[in-house]
DNA sequence: TGTACATCAGTGAACGCGCGTTCACTGATGTAC
DNA sequence: TGTACATCAGTGAACGCGCGTTCACTGATGTAC
């Protein structure tokens, strides 16, 4: 039968969610190095064994965490981004970074969990691949539309060997007609917002900048002027 | 006797070192959260109760390692800085940056310990800061003695509440007379430098950007250019 | 609809391992007279 | 220069704890006829 079939399958996809929120929930008091099977399954009052039913190794679970949290700051983005007019580049630029920068506050330890430091011992498989390239694929879509719309000046200098290649390959993947010069600058400025998010979640502009609001809003100003966007430069 | 005295401070300091040594090297296979007392003895060849004579705790052990790791890229980013002729602001400025970098591919795992994921359940001491301060404090040096020239053009837009505050409390902690908006761009600059090596250590730019090398230089020089240094833009 | 069988979830014990920290101690090094 | 004492480095055992993973098992759920 199909509906008791999916009694039992329903079951299994529930606590699979289940063991994930609760992992989740531990990657904030020991982070990723860390994490326990046999915690998670203290918290849901299982066995530890019985895990294994669900991932097949400490690492599998990591590698689901991992992709589930480069999946969620990827979903945010993307719909800021459509939340935007289309047309409105800067716009969508600016709901883009911040939806980035809300997602990480609010979600500080998976934020470090695939930004932060790689976990000692634990190689990420190509599973991952997809997922983490959401949130550059979004910016890239701002400025290849912003491109194609002629609402974005040719940026220059010219790009020498071998990151022309690079860039024509990354164009290719994710920005089909943007010129490499623009690629190179919209790979600057994602790194920038990463390192901005980062600083500020790690501590680095603690009695400084700290809080980063003003300063992370400007700084999303002066990188859409970077990159080339029209607006209040 | 004094001689006396430094045969058992100098065997003190050696082991201290020692022990630093082996607690960095074992930083590379398990992370800051995995190093472990009794696995740095082991190889010494001590006893695990041993090391207390030395530090304290585990934490504290650690608090040396990120003292010294910041030293370290300071002290290396300090002498590129000096390397240069001090009237050449942007020569100054690559050299810094390639230094920073330079010194993170070569210790990745002293790098991802002060700029990864912070360490959970550790909470860095006041005694950090001075330290994490030198790579910033050089930067900042760079474009105030460029200001100071009339070497770097002013920058705009205006900053608004807080964000000019905490710019001018920057501003007198190490940047004497440097306007706001170029106090903005350092910051911002700064969090890209550390974005984009994070981003070549931890792995996101592969597939894509990796080798970095030229993409790293490029961006060096447009970020020198944001900040008004005046050279080959 | 009912029965026989296969699949699956969860148990509980065990293996073999590692950790930070404390404590009473031995023996060497340094200091003061 | 020699002796008595204080300081310090390192030992070894112990405390109490945690971990990932395997395995034979029970009992519930699902499937095919």
């Amino acid at each position: 039968m199909n509906a008791s079939r999916t009694a039992r399958e329903r079951a299994r996809a529930e606590l699979t969610r289940e063991i994930k929120r609760e992992a989740r929930r531990q990657l904030a008091s020991a982070g990723a190095s860390g994490l326990s099977l046999r915690a998670v399954a203290r918290e849901l009052g299982m066995v530890s064994s019985a895990l294994y039913r669900y991932f097949p190794s400490r690492d599998e679970l990591l590698t689901a965490l991992i992709i589930d949290a480069y999946d969620a700051i990827g979903e945010r983005v993307e719909r800021a981004d459509r939340g935007a007019a289309a047309t409105d580049f800067r716009g969508r630029w600016r709901a883009c970074c911040g939806a980035a920068r809300t997602w990480a506050r609010r979600h500080p330890h998976e934020y470090a969990l695939v930004y932060g430091s790689p976990v000692p011992g634990y190689r990420a498989p190509e599973a991952t691949i997809a997922s983490a390239g959401r949130v550059p694929a979004a910016l890239l879509g701002i400025l290849t539309g912003a491109w194609q719309a002629g609402a974005v000046a040719p940026a220059g200098p010219a790009l020498g060997p071998p990151l022309d290649e690079q860039a024509a390959r990354v164009a290719e993947l994710a920005a089909p007609g943007l010129p490499g010069a623009l690629i190179a600058r919209a790979a600057m400025t994602w790194a920038q917002l990463f390192g901005l998010i980062s600083f500020e979640l790690f501590g680095h502009f603690t009695n400084t900048l700290d809080p980063a609001d003003t300063f992370f809003d400007y700084s999303v100003e002066r990188m859409a002027d970077f990159v080339g966007l029209a607006g209040p430069g």
